[in-house]
DNA sequence: TGTTGTGAACGCTTTCACAGCT
DNA sequence: AGCTGTGAAAGCGTTCACAACA
């Protein structure tokens, strides 16, 4: 009992951590020193007492009658999702998203290099995107384990999925971003978020025919919703 | 009081109804004619007493003893997620994603064609992507007013998101969904939904991490979950 | 005085467990 | 006998409200 088990953050507040993160990146930017919960909550769209409850997850940082250090709370942020190191990514399926995410630099830039990139097309085996050559499926054990990938991504079509989530799974891969439209059966010690544009905009349909339907000005925005929740 | 109001379904009901969906057209290609409430969770990576009550908010469309009829159960959801017509969506913002978007026709197959795409950018106005010529930012009011559109694409960059919501807002669109990596600041009757991969890695990041801190073999998967909640 | 940090209250979501039908 | 539909209980997440403190 009793063990010095790190403490564990609410799903809840750890979806919101990375958005404080992208707010806070801004403030420093404009070379704002410090902030209150009430602020932070404004640019957020959430309430302060909110935002108070989630940073106090981090530790105790803020300075009461003052506020919190812009510079100070990122480092903690960055702490405790695991951002001080980089995190390298492999992309399975090499078709138009796939070869998008290899070329795009912003995940490199977020600290999330992608550094290979597989199909098992052999027609596109050893073609370039970006910086990358595509390689056979089979490579997958060896780039994980080469470069130390953590994290998977899936961008096959829909029938070619859950075959990419077995071989990650396989090569020991417990991270999963998943771009196609099926829910993979994957045991529980494995993370996946899915990112599915048709069902985001299905539930944007949902509550725009609620609008419609009972005489229009209704409430029900989303401000912190993130694919999946 | 006692007014015909429409039974409002739980947020979290219905942002599992897309899934549900999913699942139920890939049962109906294979000429399933029935489910359980077991099988659909199952398939959907979630509990049966969930599926039932999720489905339950529809109305008692289902046979005790038996089950539910896919086709009919496939009706019942389409129908309350507002899916029995088309939405036309704008898309601001003619970038990499922005042109992507207007290109891929899977948004169309799905009820979702992108009928416009518009950037401030006088280099860009006038090319053509896909079947759509690139309009001036101006014309989005009468874009938005000749093809009825409900639902706009933030494809900007960062900077630009802001604006193009506050456009957006501004000639009447009520449900937004934003791929530019910031927080949207809108009227509380306005629906967003934000898609940022950024946001996404670093909250797989984070259990990543924590799992590489305790021992390992932990459990904090994430099934159902969807960019933002 | 002003703002944090947090127990306590509240409300939403999930799960249980079983009555009610077929 | 089997599976749905649903009250009731349990579990989370959010918000309140205020003590603690710079």
């Amino acid at each position: 009992m009793t063990q010095l088990q790190r403490r564990r953050i609410p799903d809840a507040a750890v979806a919101r951590l990375p958005v404080y993160l992208q707010i806070l990146n801004n403030l420093a930017n404009t070379n704002v020193l410090r902030f209150s919960s009430d602020e932070l909550a404004a640019l957020a769209g959430v309430n302060a007492a909110k935002v108070r409850k989630d940073l106090s997850y981090l530790g105790s940082y803020g300075t009461r009658g003052v506020g919190y250090e812009v510079t100070y709370l990122m480092y903690q942020i960055k702490r405790e999702l695991g951002l001080m190191r980089e995190w390298n990514v492999v992309v399975v399926g090499a078709g138009n998203l796939g070869c998008a995410l290899a070329k795009f630099g912003g995940f490199a830039a977020r600290g999330f290099p992608v550094v290979g990139i597989v199909d098992i097309d052999p027609k596109k085996i050893g073609q370039i995107t970006g910086l990358l050559a595509i390689a056979d499926a089979r490579e997958l054990g060896n780039i994980v384990r080469d470069q130390k990938v953590k994290i998977g991504a899936i961008t096959t079509s829909s029938a070619g999925a859950q075959s990419a989530a077995d071989a990650l799974i396989d090569v020991g891969i417990t991270s999963i971003l998943n771009f196609a439209p099926v829910v993979l059966s994957t045991p529980s010690s494995v993370s996946v978020r899915n990112v599915d544009l048709g069902v985001e905009l299905q539930i944007l349909s949902y509550y725009e025919q609620m609008r419609a339907e009972s005489g229009d000005s209704s409430q029900n925005s989303q401000k912190l919703s993130h694919v999946n929740a």
